[in-house]
DNA sequence: ACATGATATATCAGATCGATATATCGATGC
DNA sequence: GCATCGATATATCGATCTGATATATCATGT
């Protein structure tokens, strides 16, 4: 699932391992914060398979190898620690800056199309997926969006079941399961308005359909509508 | 975290493993379905540390002993594999039943009333607390929603942030951004009233406030008014 | 007779998290 | 001048959780 997002990031742009980090949290919000040891490993892995390239940037010194991540650091460390203000002005430090490959590019690819597998944190997987859709076919798009609404039907179904079945609760946790219900009927209304808006933007192909607008059917004036 | 939800489950009412599983799925709805390699091991983890106590439920052959978990199952196997039906009539299999200790007890008071770590799955986190809310004293409970309002005013903060600041967002990307916006919106409005019925319930004392009734302002019949 | 699915426990590899270590740099304060 | 703090940056560790798999019993359907 990590992967997913970093290729996804590094399909755009090239960054290192930090600010991958930062645009997961400030733009997409989706990993909170994700964790140092999940990233760092994930990079490694990745660059092992060969969807990614890692070259440490630090101005000279090329270091063109790929450096077998247990390697000789100190190295590099004392290399860089007499060097500081070069030609790249104000780099804090020395940065391993990770490119996709062609072969990243269709792990991606791969990835964002995949059948989503169900239970595992499906709400972050979806909007992971959801926030690279533009790189999808318009029918996978759709697909993607429709087979979200069914897992919502299935959880509102369930909710509704423990509604019904249950009733030794108490007020907390019946507070809790209705307000859970609440918020899947809110997901499915909000997954309708995509699903809609993407079928009339797919009926109408004359026009040019990249960079489309207002999805979702709610202006981008009419925030804060409810409460 | 898992910890909490089984000692939770196991304070009212012993279980097995798999009823435990069945329990948090049916009844509270967290934890989706959780991984028989998370549910074991927890399990193994609470009965070494004292927290609960675990015995072969056969009927007959006591089996007293608490069993070294990697231990000669070989035997009370070929011991089962003859009796059925016996005194505890439709008992599938071998079942290892837990009961919670006082040690145990104590642990799970500790954990529900804990500061909740920032960042772990805050929603699962309070939901699981707040499904076992009425083991924690008044003003506890009360710290507790007013803990998890703060969590939720941050992260409205943040997403406001993203949606001002950014705006190189395609139409997908936004759409997923306003609608964590309005769902954050919508849980701090069911916070508000979760806190001010609980306000409300510990301002006037004098009743039985054993088994209070329709917390959250929504009485049980209004369901189903939004979409 | 045979397959399927529910019940029940257990283990394993892999992914992720929180904590921690190390190091550089800018700002803030005294 | 200097010390401390927070942001930047990479890396590793142990613990936990997940999905997959294995094993076994029993009921139900075909």
């Amino acid at each position: 699932m990590l992967d997913l997002a970093i290729l996804g990031l590094l399909s755009e742009h090239e960054f290192h391992g930090y600010e991958i980090r930062k645009r997961l949290r400030d733009d997409l919000g989706l990993f909170a914060n994700i964790s140092f040891g999940s990233l760092y490993p994930a990079l490694s892995r990745l660059e092992l398979s060969g969807a990614v390239i890692g070259t440490e940037s630090v101005g000279a010194a090329p270091a063109s190898a790929p450096i077998p991540l247990t390697g000789s650091l100190g190295g590099e460390r004392a290399a860089m620690r007499s060097r500081r203000a070069g030609t790249t002005r104000g780099t804090k430090r020395s940065r391993k800056v990770y490119r996709i490959t062609d072969t990243g590019r269709r792990a991606f690819e791969g990835l964002l199309a995949a059948e989503e597998p169900v239970g595992t944190d499906e709400a972050r997987s979806f909007g992971l997926r959801l926030a690279f859709a533009r790189h999808l076919a318009p029918q996978a798009r759709l697909g993607l969006l429709e087979r979200r609404r069914d897992q919502l039907i299935r959880r509102l179904a369930a909710d509704r079941a423990r509604v019904a079945a249950g009733g030794d609760f108490d007020s907390y946790t019946r507070s809790l399961v209705e307000h859970s219900t609440d918020t899947t009927q809110h997901d499915i209304s909000w997954l309708d308005s995509l699903i809609e808006s993407e079928k009339q933007k797919q009926a109408t192909p004359p026009t040019d359909n990249r960079s489309a607008r207002t999805v979702g059917g709610r202006s981008p004036a009419a925030k804060g509508t409810e409460l």
